[in-house]
DNA sequence: CGTATGCAAATAAGG
DNA sequence: ACCTTATTTGCATAC
């Protein structure tokens, strides 16, 4: 009686490293060794097969890659990001002055170690491919001309959270978990923090709620 | 110093 | 305009 379908709340699932044996129905207990902390846990059979250059509404190029061709990409990327003497962090900076999109230091991290959703590698790989060409190649690109900032900046900073603000939030949440907008408003005035901050912290708090109460309780 | 990670903001997508 | 669920990122800080 549990486990609705497609039910897979918090923690992303390991992607690649093609270690799962497509059967197995109840016979787990076999993990690579990698970071994971957490886990361990898996309810979802996911699929992960290569999508075949079919497809009905595939948007322009971009290829399907393979968890293997990201594997190598990564490993690759990498590899040469080093030789030509660049930070996981310049790289992130980098792609924001070139394309728009600013990553931190963090994501490239991932990024090499695999440690992002298959759909995430996917999107990434052809941002940094193409970083990864207009660095190398070109041994000669005369003076990079680094454009205009063109703070393409699309994802809002991340707000840090006071601690002593997190606890009045958090007191707030117990006696209310539902704050009404005008609640919001005035709760964030009186915290200085901005609505949508606020907003979205009552959001993210209802699902950490929902991630620690398994299902049920029915009837205590 | 550059990298890896835990916790959790911010976002995406369907209501 | 706001909620929910699922995911993508990144601040902070531990390696």
């Amino acid at each position: 009686p549990m486990s609705p379908p497609s039910g897979q709340p918090l923690l992303y699932a390991q992607p690649y490293a093609g270690l799962n044996g497509m059967l197995g129905p109840p016979a787990p207990a076999l993990h690579h060794g990698l970071r994971d902390p957490l886990g361990a846990e898996e309810a979802g059979p996911h699929e992960l097969a290569a999508s075949p250059p079919l497809g009905p509404p595939e948007p322009p190029d971009d290829d399907a890659p393979s968890s293997d061709d990201l594997e190598q990409f990564a490993k690759q990327f990498k590899q040469r990001r080093i030789k030509l003497g660049f930070t996981q962090a310049d790289v992130g900076l980098a792609l924001g002055t070139l394309y728009g999109n600013v990553f931190s230091q963090t994501t490239i991290c991932r990024f090499e170690a695999l440690q992002l959703s298959f759909k995430n590698m996917c999107k990434l790989k052809p941002l940094l491919n193409k970083w990864l060409e207009e660095t190398d190649s070109s041994t000669g690109s005369p003076t990079n001309l680094d454009k205009i900032a063109a703070q393409g900046r699309k994802r809002k900073k991340r707000t840090s959270i006071e601690v002593g603000v997190k606890g009045a939030l958090e007191n707030h949440f117990l006696k209310c978990p539902k704050p009404s907008a005008h609640e919001i408003t005035s709760l964030a005035d009186s915290l200085q923090l901005e609505k949508e901050v606020v907003r979205v912290w009552f959001c993210n708090r209802r699902q950490k709620e929902k991630r620690m109460t398994p299902a049920g309780v029915p009837h205590p």
